[in-house]
DNA sequence: ACAGCATGTCAACAGTCGTTCACTTATTTT
DNA sequence: AAAATAAGTGAACGACTGTTGACATGCTGT
């Protein structure tokens, strides 16, 4: 009765927030990994904190921590699969393409900065359950790469291995470059924009390799 | 494990590893990250169990976690240089200076395992103040063999922007098939050579194309 | 209208964490 | 031999951790 708290409050909601909760514990645990912070580093109880919700209220959305690091992995890597998508429909010149891809990069790095920037620091980091779960994801990335490849006029005759070799080395290029460009910050345009014509150029000396290529065997 | 406590050796040393201790903190510290955990998941006191002096010991070597982590990263490029140096002794072709990277780059990740998962895992990860002392090594290193390409007769006309732009791709290229090595594991012998095989083709990709650059401008 | 389920709250637990302080002892220097 | 320093110990602190259980509430479909 002395109580300050209010009675009344107990086991309520401070808002119905139906069903919102769960994305919401996800955005938040992406804007968190954004700065300092590691995925094992991060806490059950800090995240729940910065939502506004106890502790306990996490158990009504994941069993668990690593189960949060999946559905992590999961969001982050719808916007990748974007890219890909984009790029596919674009069915010009590889020369353009070269272009083309650097620039829906650009713009999709720029538009969901925490998803890839949670890929990127735990794709070696950290707890096992994540890392695997990215890798696994990022060799299917490199697999519909080097299907795509196989398209190009240039590249009609190559075989799968190198396909997947050359398919390997594109993907892990612009995987440093999307982490280059991310830690230059979003204050630095000048050096954004730097980078994005460094990958550009990357892609282009790859791309030069190619006709003179003959696979051993 | 061997917590059996002993009257008699308040204040004793177990042993007089003179000096030593701060040797033994790095490198057990290393061989922690090297499973499942990253940096900043690591603990104070988890670490001084496993080295075997009592949690407030550790002061004594290092004023603060943030300074066992630089001191990790110095430790592990230590070995890193150590590549780079082997190769630039060798002044053979560039055909076979391929070759000769790739497997100086092997023997190092097999020897010296801990400081190249370390490496990777904190690039882009936790710490704020480790990640950038190893953006600022790596960077050191890329420079390095922008200066060493210039060298190559191939390379003879090209100007600086591009030598930078080709050793960026190159150095990201080897750190994402170290990684690649790092987790295949030990075990998997086969897989290992057929990721430094890869490697390989990678590089001569790359160089292949390197006598058709045009810099524009 | 009412039952059921999803989503929230609160209290409590046993651990672990980093850090301080005062101490002891071994080695090195003087 | 004495003094100084380096390197260890143990106790204690307050804060934070993940997880349990029992309880309350609102939304939804019958």
């Amino acid at each position: 009765m002395s109580t300050r708290a209010n009675k009344l409050s107990r086991g309520t909601r401070r808002l119905s927030r139906r069903g919102d909760t769960r994305k919401l514990l996800i955005d938040t645990a992406l804007s968190m990994l954004d700065g300092d912070k590691s995925f094992d580093g991060l806490s059950l109880r800090e995240l729940t904190r910065e939502v506004g919700i106890v502790p306990t209220g996490f158990y009504r959305h994941f069993p668990d921590m690593d189960a949060l690091g999946l559905a992590l992995v999961e969001e982050s890597f719808r916007s990748l699969r974007q890219i890909l998508e984009d790029v596919r429909k674009d069915t010009r010149s590889a020369e353009r393409l070269v272009a083309s891809v650097v620039q829906s990069l650009y713009r999709h790095i720029a538009a969901n900065r925490p998803g890839f920037a949670f890929i990127a620091s735990e794709r070696f980091g950290g707890s096992a359950t994540v890392r695997n779960a990215i890798r696994r994801e990022l060799r299917l990335v490199q697999t519909e790469l080097a299907v795509d490849l196989a398209r190009l006029p240039y590249l009609k005759e190559w075989n799968t291995p190198d396909l997947h070799m050359i398919a390997s080395l594109i993907v892990n290029a612009m995987v440093a470059i999307a982490v280059d460009v991310l830690d230059v910050g979003a204050h630095d345009q000048e050096g954004e924009t730097a980078l994005m014509k460094r990958a550009e150029q990357q892609l282009r000396l790859i791309l030069l390799g190619v006709p003179h290529w003959k696979s051993r065997r």
